[in-house]
Parts: structure tokens; sequence; C-alpha cells
DNA sequence: GTGTCTGCAAAGAATTTGCAAAGAC
DNA sequence: GTCTTTGCAAATTCTTTGCAGACAC
């Protein structure tokens, strides 16, 4: 979907070194969006097990550090998960799946509604909704 | 500032047995609002160092499970933190401070908005706004 | 070339488990 | 009395580190 090219760039603008095992990483994460650390392990090791897993911790941590990845917790279970989308957009949460919910009218709604109310010299770096879904069950 | 009552009536009613363990956990998490298990961990043990760590996880754990305490992910670091408060409210994020930001009147604008914008059939449990401070660096 | 990144193996944390005794209701 | 919870100690699992060689630029 995405060129290897454009792979090279998104690392290399964020001010990192382009090496395989980031390339590598970066394209694991393209397709699953959002990953918890063992899944981010289990993917690139299918691609490639010689990377190693030390490897691929310090990896995901210098591109949340870099902004390459963002960072999501997910309510429901309070696990740790990366995402490959690092501006302003929304979640939906369904059990363990967590689905991009991307809406910029509703973060300006939210932007606005808030100018009001918060402190007047607060920055504000990003919204973020979660909206967690509920599979009514009965009980 | 919370009786001896209220916490046990807390516990009883999300279906949980009242044990003094339970009631340690409770009240420190009632102080501390949102903290993350080495926190509760250790503001337990300073009140009574014979609660074991394997107890106090799996207190967390259950507290969680009977929704007596929900969980945050703090999107700045990624780590989890454990909330005293289950029903909707919204967060700030400053760094490592997380505070609450309870905004009946935000819920309802956003449940609004929603209510046009997501499939009939979705059944939305809770919605949580996550607001990062910024604060500007020189960079 | 220079400084960063990776693999390896080991250390260090964090979390979970099995079981017997203690405790809640 | 019955079923659940706790303490303990050990096992597992997860994450980080130090260092030497490899690699990016």
């Amino acid at each position: 979907m995405e060129r290897k090219t454009d792979i090279t760039q998104a690392i290399k603008t964020a001010g990192l070194k382009v090496t395989p095992q980031r390339r590598t990483v970066y394209e694991v994460m393209q397709e699953l969006r959002h990953a918890s650390v063992d899944t981010v392990i289990e993917k690139v090791r299918e691609r490639n097990p010689d990377i190693t897993v030390s490897t691929i911790y310090r990896i995901l941590d210098s591109f949340c550090r870099a902004k390459v990845l963002s960072s999501v917790g997910n309510p429901a279970d309070g696990k740790h998960y990366f995402d490959i989308t690092v501006g302003n957009h929304h979640h939906l949460f369904d059990g363990q799946k967590i689905a991009d919910y991307d809406d910029p009218e509703l973060t300006r709604l939210i932007y606005r509604y808030l100018a009001g109310k918060l402190p007047g010299d607060t920055n504000i770096d990003k919204i973020q909704v979660q909206i967690i879904i509920n599979h009514l069950k009965s009980e």
C-alpha cells in the first residue's frame, strides 16, 4: 500500500536513522494500525526472526519518543497499544478491538467547547475521544 | 473523608467480599484517585506491610472486573493507571500528572453529536475525552 | 570516520500461580 | 459449613542493560 520510500521518509523525517529493523517495525505497524508489544514482536519475527526482542523494544521506544508512533491505553482492559496514527484522532473500543474514529469536526467541536472552559493559558496539545462500545449481553 | 461503611458499601455493592486488604486498597485509591500499580503497592504497604504484593495485584484485578475501579492509559507515556472514578468523566494529562475533568455537559454534547454519526445500533457504554496539555517548551 | 543501532546473553522487574491456612458470610 | 481470599515462595513473563561489533550517513 505504501511504498518503500514512504517508510524511509517517515523514519528519516522523525530524525532517526533508517535501518532494516526499523523499517520492518514500521511496516508491521502500518498493517496493524494498533498493536500491543507482543503482537508487534510476533509479527516482526514472522518476517525476520533475526530481529531481537530487545531491539524491538528499543525501536518502539525510539518511535514513540520521535512521535513516529503514539500510545493508546484500552480503557476496557487497561492494556497498552501502539498506534501508527500520531495526529488528532479518536478511538472506538470494542472489547479487545480498537478502531480509529477520525472526525475532525468532532475534534473542532470539543476544542471550541473547551476554549471557554479551561483556564486561558492552558495549551492543549491534543484531544482524544475514547468511545467504549458495549455489547449488551443478557445480564 | 469517606466513612468506613461507605468503603464497605462500595466493595459489597460490587458483589465482592469485604476484607481488610480490600478495604485498604480501596482507601488508598480514594486518596490517590489515579495511581499506577507501583504506587498502590507502595501506599498499601505503608499502611500495612503484611499485605502481599500478589494480593494487591489480585485485588486490583478483581476491583477492575467488578468495576470498583477503572483504567486509564496515559497517552503521553503509555503507562497504565487505575482510577477510582468509574462513571463517565474526562481526563487532563499533564506529563505524568492525571487530573479528572468532570463535565457532564461535554459528555452530553459528544453523545448528541455522535448519535447522528455512528451506526444506529451502536451501543455506547462510555465516552472519555483525554485532553493532553502541552507545556510549550523552547523548541 | 563518527556516532548510532543491533545482537547477544544476562540481569532485573513485574506479574502470575499453586497450594494450604485463614477468613467472610 | 462452604466458598472465597490471602500469604508464601516459586515460576513465568516482560523489559532493560552492557558491551562489542555492525551499520547508517
